[in-house]
RNA sequence: GCCACUUUAGCUCAGCAGGUAGAGCACCACCAUGGUAAGGUGGGGGUCGCCGGUUCAAAUCCGGCAAGUGGCUCCA
């Protein structure tokens, strides 16, 4: 009989007979092993337990506490989806299948109405039947012609066949539901104890909004009940920190959809961390180098039809407005242009390179409604902007600037939580971009190039760069898990050569500069949400609306006092309310907790004495007598220092490399 | 923009076999009130998202629109 050698993750390796299965393998090393198996990995492909083995290779056992092993239960739970829901729809059609780190979807279509939530309990039912019928899932390997004849009317497996280039396809069977492109699903339904569904949603064929939508049932599944339940815990738990919840509670900001979707009031708490935050990138900025200007929000057309909006980007932006006189007057999406006018204002010489033009500036977007969610995406924000004007040859010394002063800002706002992408053109797509390839090849491996030599970690993505040039975008992630763009530096050849920029070079010609965009702290508005979404609404000291909370023990006998000090903290800048309204003491604590305020004075009799304050900190139970002074001077030290409790820089790995 | 669902007091929600509205918190008043997370009593407040239809009668049923939520597409 041929034998076949498999290589274990220890390196081992072993003869068997071919046609040995990954579960008589596991058996030979362990029967533990073998319990606990739920597939194996072949050369870097996913096996079921049962399935022969016919080639020489790496073979890992995959077991029910390996991540992957998680996708191959939830694999197995999308599959008892699909065999419930033919059960229960036998006209249902379906899309495709996932499961991944975050659970498992099923896409299906219905002619007369789509699955909505409210069948999901029923669903759950019938899957969880069939779980415990536990009949075999058969696994088999069939002509392809005759899989077509099977679904010739599912329009959508149909496509997903016609697209395999193989003759013959496995498919997983169970009763009448056929299914096919599982990596690997488990042996036995026994395991499929702890799942769930929990939402439907619209998504379209193969991701296209051209194609029909489908509706896309979500689910997750576990091995162990706990785990499942900590993670309908979790799930609970996101609306906690989603800032639209903090941004109510802590009345922050709303939207009135009466006067405007899209369009964020902020409330007297937000505007407070605004201002701090705008002052604070302001006067970063401008010790960095940068002019701060201000620009209109509004401009004639025609500078957005120079610049390329109006032919790449005009489904983003607002409606032009007909003034009746021949003028057309455009609400800004972006300020490029308007720091290209402060740049062409005067001669530039090269002696003035690098230009650098700030703004935090107002900008308005037609974002799709869909698509407007709180601050994280809305139709009018504003932007801590900055394009710097330079000579070819400082670009790569401009990048580490505005890396470093990224670092330097996310320092003190304990930013650590972020990913480095590279965003490139579509190539497949390049209508949607300004069009000169050189351009995009030249600045793009500059981009990579300066990536690379700063020996940063960054994956690449095609088809996220502005329509004038590539991107350094640094993403983040949603309390909701969505990834969104915070930071960006984007390099462009095309405004200069649009706009027909010059600098006048030693030798006394004309030459063009090339642009850097960028924004560090992003918009105004998703900056905050984020913010919002990492303190969990508990603001820093430094950021905080109020900073101090002052609760006089008797209204009669303390009121002086409290105002004496709110007087004294006030006038050293420090954002201090007292509380006088006629409620108990231990209401007015509450209060100050529940509002999230870094700290909380009580003021009764020994204080007053002793002329101290009892300091209760945010989350803390306990209370401290401490003089005024001392108080004074902990709080002014906590608020220069951006509230870091150390003096390690938190970003220290990425500011290592910029050092060098 | 698309699919599904939702929209009742400032907030969270109940009411929905059709007979023109309720609770808790918040707000206001009065009483009480001295030590670290909710004192008591009373009161005010809603053309039930908007427009139309069915009906003797619509918060409740039907249709359209708007907004919100979860996603998809798009994106700072």
């Amino acid at each position: 009989m041929a034998k076949i050698s498999l290589t274990f993750p220890d390196q081992s390796q072993h003869e068997f007979d071919a046609g040995v299965t990954t579960l008589a393998v596991a058996k030979s090393i362990a029967s533990s092993l073998a319990k606990k198996a739920v597939a194996g990995n072949l050369n870097g492909t996913l096996v079921d337990l049962d399935q022969p083995l016919n080639q020489d290779g790496d073979l890992q056992i995959i077991t029910n506490t390996d991540p992957e092993g998680v996708l191959v239960l939830r694999d197995t739970a999308a599959f008892v989806l699909g065999a419930a829901l033919k059960q229960l729809h036998p006209d249902l059609h379906f899309g495709e299948h996932k499961a991944d780190d975050d659970g498992f979807y099923l896409d299906t279509d219905r002619a007369d109405g789509q699955v909505a939530v409210s069948e999901l309990p029923d669903i759950k039912k019938a899957m969880q039947k069939i779980i415990s019928a536990n009949q075999p899932v058969e696994r088999k390997v069939v002509d392809k012609a005759d899989l077509l004849k099977k679904f010739a009317d599912d329009p959508y497996q149909t496509l997903l066949l016609n697209a395999m280039d193989a003759v013959q396809v496995h498919v997983y069977q169970l009763g009448d539901y056929t299914s096919f492109g599982s990596r690997a699903l488990l042996k036995s339904l026994a395991p499929l104890k702890h799942v769930e569904l929990l939402s439907v949603a619209g998504a379209y064929w193969q991701g296209k909004s051209s194609n029909p939508m489908l509706q896309r049932i979500y689910g997750t599944a576990f091995f162990k009940a706990d785990e499942l339940d900590a993670d309908l815990k979790r799930r609970a738990e996101i609306k906690e920190r989603d800032h639209r919840t903090i941004g109510r509670d802590l009345d922050i900001f709303f939207v009135d959809p009466e006067v405007g979707a899209g369009l964020p009031y902020w409330m007297p708490n937000g505007a407070t961390i605004r201002r701090v935050i705008e002052r604070y990138i302001i006067d970063k900025e401008v010790a960095d180098g940068y002019e701060h200007v201000y620009t209109p929000v509004l401009a004639n057309l025609n500078l957005y039809k120079t610049s390329g909006h109006w032919a790449h980007y005009r489904e983003d932006m607002f409606p032009p407005m007909d003034m009746g006189d021949g003028e057309f007057l455009e609400l800004r999406p972006m300020n490029c242009p308007s720091h290209i006018q402060i740049y062409n204002h005067h001669n530039r010489s090269y002696r003035e390179l690098p230009v650098r033009i700030a703004e935090l500036g107002m900008m308005h977007r037609y974002e799709k409604s869909g698509a407007l969610s709180g601050l994280q995406r809305v139709r009018e924000m504003t932007l801590n902007d900055g394009h710097t004007f330079l000579a070819p040859e400082q670009i790569q010394s401009e990048f580490k600037r505005v890396l470093r002063l990224m670092m330097d800002v996310y320092d003190d706002f304990n930013i650590t939580d972020y990913t480095f992408r590279l965003s490139y053109r579509d190539p497949a797509n390049t209508e949607k971009y300004f069009d000169d390839d050189e351009m995009w090849n030249k600045s793009q491996a500059m981009l990579k190039g300066a990536m690379d030599d700063l020996g940063l970690d960054y994956y690449e993505a095609e088809g996220e760069a502005a329509f004038y040039g590539p991107k350094l975008d640094v993403q983040t992630k949603t309390a909701l898990g969505n990834d969104e763009t915070m930071s960006t530096i984007q390099l462009d050849f095309m405004m200069p050569e649009k706009f027909q920029l010059t600098y006048v070079g030693a030798d006394g010609k004309d030459h063009r500069p090339v642009m850097m965009h960028r924004g560090i702290v992003g918009t105004m508005e998703r900056f905050i949400a984020y913010l919002m979404e990492i303190y969990k609404g508990a603001f820093p000291t430094w950021l905080a609306p109020v900073q101090v909370e002052i609760i006089p023990v008797n209204l009669d006998l303390h009121t002086e006092y409290a105002q004496e000090l709110q007087k004294q903290l006030a006038s050293q800048g420090i954002r201090v309310k007292v509380d006088l309204r006629n409620e108990k003491m231990g209401y007015k604590i509450r209060e100050a907790q529940t509002q999230k305020v870094p700290y909380t004075l009580v003021v009764g009799d020994e204080e007053l004495r002793d002329q101290t304050v009892s300091v209760r900190r945010y989350g803390e139970k306990d209370a401290n007598d401490e003089a005024i002074k001392m108080f004074t001077d902990m709080i002014l030290d906590d608020i220069h220092n951006y509230s870091r409790t150390g003096s390690e820089k938190v970003n220290s790995n990425v500011e290592t490399k910029l050092d060098k």
